[in-house]
DNA sequence: CCGTATCCCTTAGGATACTG
DNA sequence: CAGTATCCTAAGGGATACGG
């Protein structure tokens, strides 16, 4: 499944559907700038791996319900996680950031005795 | 992180990683199927966001160390956790997949019936 | 409303060759 | 050994238009 994380959308719509099944525009609206075609091959991705259910009532105006399966609801748990550990990160990770761009963009100045603090 | 997530080669550098330091070309060999490039750029972004170490031994045959920093090192447990998930979870996936594709290939058996092989 | 199919452009990333 | 630079192809993904 390592593959599937790769697949940044799969990764979103899995999260948006953590809170609960929604038909497909609602998706749409609830995954910010994905496009129509994206969420179609996303979700059925997902429904292949079996990690999403999709149900068709066969209303007047067709009506399509998007909702995680057990299967799915374990790996939005473990996606959870991960977005946790970065939430709790990011702060480090964006200072590491900062310094490194900050080192290698002062090439050659006359002296600089590693300026810390 | 959720980004470097979707970065399949620095989820297997950071794993690789986990087993140890390594030196460029052992990290190449210690992972499988990246080129030359591919591992310059993924490194260099590892050790960008703090989640790898550099360290350049200025020896006659040039020798460059990489090891997982301790953000690093909590980055892999996390990834590690995944690997685990999906690998326990890789047959039930596989038979998704398998009965989706089962589902799909035979639409209407009375006529065309799509010829494979 | 819920998709599917087409066009098209941007980017990832492999192969290769060269420097320190 | 450890990269860096260049080239080039394939895939990702947006915009758009049409079918059920």
């Amino acid at each position: 499944m390592l593959d599937r994380l790769g697949d940044r959308w799969s990764v979103l719509v899995v999260v948006a559907l953590g809170k609960g099944a929604h038909r497909f525009r609602e998706l749409q609206r609830a995954v910010p700038g994905i496009s129509q075609r994206m969420l179609t091959v996303t979700t059925r991705r997902l429904v292949r791996d079996g990690l999403v259910r999709r149900t068709v009532h066969d209303t007047v105006p067709p009506q399509v319900e998007y909702q995680l399966t057990d299967l799915g609801l374990g790996f939005a748990t473990m996606v959870d996680g991960l977005a946790a550990w970065s939430r709790e990160h990011r702060p480090a990770i964006n200072e590491a950031r900062a310094t490194f761009d900050a080192a290698d963009q002062s090439p050659h100045p006359a002296a600089t005795p590693t300026p810390r603090t």
